[in-house]
DNA sequence: TCTGGGGTCCTGGCTCTA
DNA sequence: TCTGTAGAGCCAGGACCC
């Protein structure tokens, strides 16, 4: 606990919905909501004016549609939102050595270990500064808290939202939590929450007065002594800028069950290669291969194996996935299936001509398949149709060219555009640049020659082009073109 | 049309070993 | 050799976070 608010907590405003606004001017100032399109998608990000709605993240996407039925439907696009994320952490960097980012838009940075601020003044300053450079550097908004702590300086971002920030003098800790629910403690999830309730403990005060005895008594030891310790202020710990992976894992849910036990086993020898190709790409090993099956009521299972050794060899992992997967029930369907290793290690006991076997077939696998993060055509097409459909290793997909909402596209005439919608054979791309003045959307063949799929574009105009700057900032200040509203076309699904 | 994906941490039961 | 016990490791599940 610091006697200065020099730990900062940056967390960047609808994110991911932001950056689509940014990058889409036609956007800007509409509701939009970033999310995984299929008929089981849930929303990743809405943005404050689809809130206005009531949509959230979590919220299966079927019911955020039916909220917000003129909201933009969008795939998140990864890599757009990694370079986003690397220019902001590389601002924070400057700040501080002691970064320590918790997700793509989120990071605590210890303002005291870089110089960047001692007391609370020069903390505020730096604070100000950073929101601006993030404007300046990326286009969109951050909200920063500054406090004595990680878990008041992330209350303090909160309550900065969106576009703000807010500084709690240390001292006031106490003061400030006592009339918050208890939800709002990290660690304070539905399933605790509830049970504070149940045992008449609705506000952090209340915790306070119950004491450490009981809440120890209620949640267990390691979790209610911590959370006494919250609820009076009190946290310690350090802001960490370098943490070790403990697993790596990959899952997938269906469009529709799966009933055909072949067709499963098919899946886990999927999973567990791109579980693998992730595991190399991090430059580990692993010991325990886990099995995660979700069946068709919900319910989930896991199943792990510990190898003598670490591993990263695709076949080794597949029939360790294949043997777990014999000791489950599978009858009645399986919604989703997951593989994962943990026990990770830097080095392997597989040996050599084992591993460049796996290397080669890793590679030949990987030619197939898309990125991870961002859905595939097929998978497109898959969340379209209601049927899951995924090309198998080492084959062409045979399915007709399929396009994404929010996908990014270059026509050979028109240029840069995104996908608005596609369906009976069509689909309608919106021609504009994140620095341009809404654009006009036309209508094209899904199989037309002239478009390609394209790298998203920068948010903010590179230097040594000549159009104005771009009207950006605040989850979306732009003016709407009437002339391209007039030209809208609603996102067209089949059905 | 209910409920993603990729993680971390904790707890409790079980087994093995010293 | 038998018994009790403590600790470590494994395993499964739950809760939580973004």
């Amino acid at each position: 606990m610091r006697t200065a608010p020099t730990i900062l907590h940056l967390d960047m405003d609808a994110f991911f919905a932001a950056a689509e606004q940014a990058a889409k001017p036609s956007l800007r100032g509409k509701p939009v909501i970033v999310g995984g399109l299929g008929p089981r998608g849930v929303v990743a990000t809405a943005s404050y004016e689809a809130r206005r709605f009531g949509v959230h993240s979590a919220m299966p996407m079927a019911q955020a549609r039916r909220l917000a039925p003129n909201a933009a439907c969008l795939v998140p696009r990864f890599s757009l939102y990694r370079s986003v994320s690397e220019q902001v952490m590389e601002l924070l960097g400057r700040l501080s050595p002691l970064v320590e980012p918790l997700s793509l838009d989120e990071a605590f940075v210890d303002l005291e270990a870089g110089g960047a601020a001692h007391d609370a003044p020069s903390a505020r300053a730096t604070g100000e500064r950073l929101r601006a450079d993030i404007r300046a550097v990326t286009g969109l908004t951050g909200s920063v808290g500054l406090a004595g702590s990680k878990m008041i300086a992330k209350i303090a971002s909160e309550q900065a939202k969106p576009d703000g920030l807010v500084l709690i003098d240390p001292g006031t800790e106490r003061h400030l939590l006592g009339p918050l629910p208890v939800r709002t403690l990290p660690g304070v999830g539905p399933a605790t929450g509830e049970h504070l309730r149940r045992a008449g403990m609705t506000t952090v005060a209340d915790l306070a007065e119950a004491g450490e005895d009981e809440l120890v008594r209620l949640l267990g030891r390691a979790h209610g002594a911590s959370l006494f310790r919250m609820a009076l202020g009190h946290d310690d710990r350090p802001v960490v800028a370098e943490r070790d992976a403990k697993s790596v894992s990959v899952e997938d849910t269906f469009d529709v069950d799966l009933h055909d036990r072949v067709r499963v086993r098919l899946e886990v020898d999927r999973l567990a290669e791109r579980c693998v190709r992730r595991l190399r790409g991090s430059g580990h090993s692993g010991r325990t291969i886990v099995l995660k099956v979700r069946r068709y009521d919900f319910s989930t299972l896991t199943r792990s194996e510990t190898l003598r050794g670490p591993t990263d060899d695709p076949a080794v992992v597949r029939e360790a996935a294949g043997r777990l997967l014999e000791s489950v029930d599978t009858t009645g369907g399986v919604r989703l299936l997951g593989v994962g290793v943990t026990g990770l290690a830097d080095y392997t006991q597989e040996d050599l001509f084992a591993q460049a076997a796996a290397e080669a077939e890793a590679e030949a696998a990987a030619e197939t398949e898309s990125e991870e993060g961002a859905p595939t055509m097929a998978e497109g097409a898959a969340s379209e149709t209601g049927e899951p459909h995924r090309p198998e290793p080492g084959r062409p997909d045979p399915a007709e060219r399929r396009w994404a909402a929010g996908q990014d596209v270059r026509h050979a005439m028109y240029g840069p555009g995104w996908v608005q919608g596609s369906g009976v054979g069509r689909v309608t791309v919106r021609f504009e640049e994140p620095w341009s003045a809404p654009g006009r959307v036309r209508t094209f063949r899904v199989d037309d020659e002239d478009l390609e799929a394209a790298e998203p574009l920068p948010l903010v105009r590179p230097a040594g082009r000549t159009e104005p700057p771009p009207a950006m900032g605040g989850g979306g200040s732009g003016q709407m073109d009437p002339a391209a509203i007039a030209e809208t076309v609603p996102d067209r699904r089949p059905g």
